[in-house]
DNA sequence: TGTAATACATCGTAACACGAGGTATTGCGC
DNA sequence: GCGCAATACCTCGTGTTACGATGTATTACA
């Protein structure tokens, strides 16, 4: 998938993916595989800015004698799904805007 | 709109701007204005990319005593809008990802 | 014993949208 | 005739971002 086309995906895929259990980096990249595929790297970055913009706390939890980061989406979070799924209506009105330009002859 | 969600959109929206007739930059934004908004900083550099990607090609041309670049679309261009249309049921799919992931009580 | 999987993290880079600023002409109201 | 909006082009710097490369450490299994 076009990197560019992600952009506006990932944020959300992530909020989505800890809005109705809380979850850690490596279970919502496996979450998130059938939709769309992230690295480590891509996620870490992600998750540290949505924690910084306050839309998911953190809590350190250990597992199994491993280190987990249990991600926690708060109101803010939940927002900006809500903000996604408005903006949708602009998005189809684009992709409509593309297909129907077809040369009818 | 959010700006990460408009990157993936903007250059398949300026390939199908110009895809039945050239068109230039001016107008390119007027007739884009109902569905995106973009800044003609932004669409410069739009078009100066898809030149180089050999997606678009120009030709000056005087108009009432003012220049206009004329932008006529490729083979290729044309091959931009096809992947877009294909990767647009991977986007369908985050959408129902992230709706379907209400809490149901 | 080694290798995959789990689980975290950082750094540098390239791509990109945009605001701010610039040039020049036409056309209209006053 | 003067100012200003509209038309039409352009450049530069900046902040945001996804990602590959790289690193650390543990568990599980062949």
């Amino acid at each position: 998938m076009d990197i560019q086309l992600k952009r506006g995906l990932l944020d959300v895929c992530v909020l989505t993916a800890i809005k109705n259990d809380d979850s850690y980096g490596y279970k919502i990249i496996k979450d998130l595989k059938p939709y769309v595929e992230l690295s480590e790297s891509t996620l870490y970055t992600i998750l540290k800015r949505l924690e910084a913009a306050k839309m998911l706390t953190v809590r350190s939890a250990e597992h199994d004698g491993r280190l987990r980061k249990y991600y926690h989406i708060t109101q803010a979070g939940v927002g900006r799904i809500e903000d996604f799924k408005n903006e949708w209506k602009e998005v189809v009105s684009i992709y409509h805007f593309v297909i129907k330009e077809e040369r009818h002859e």
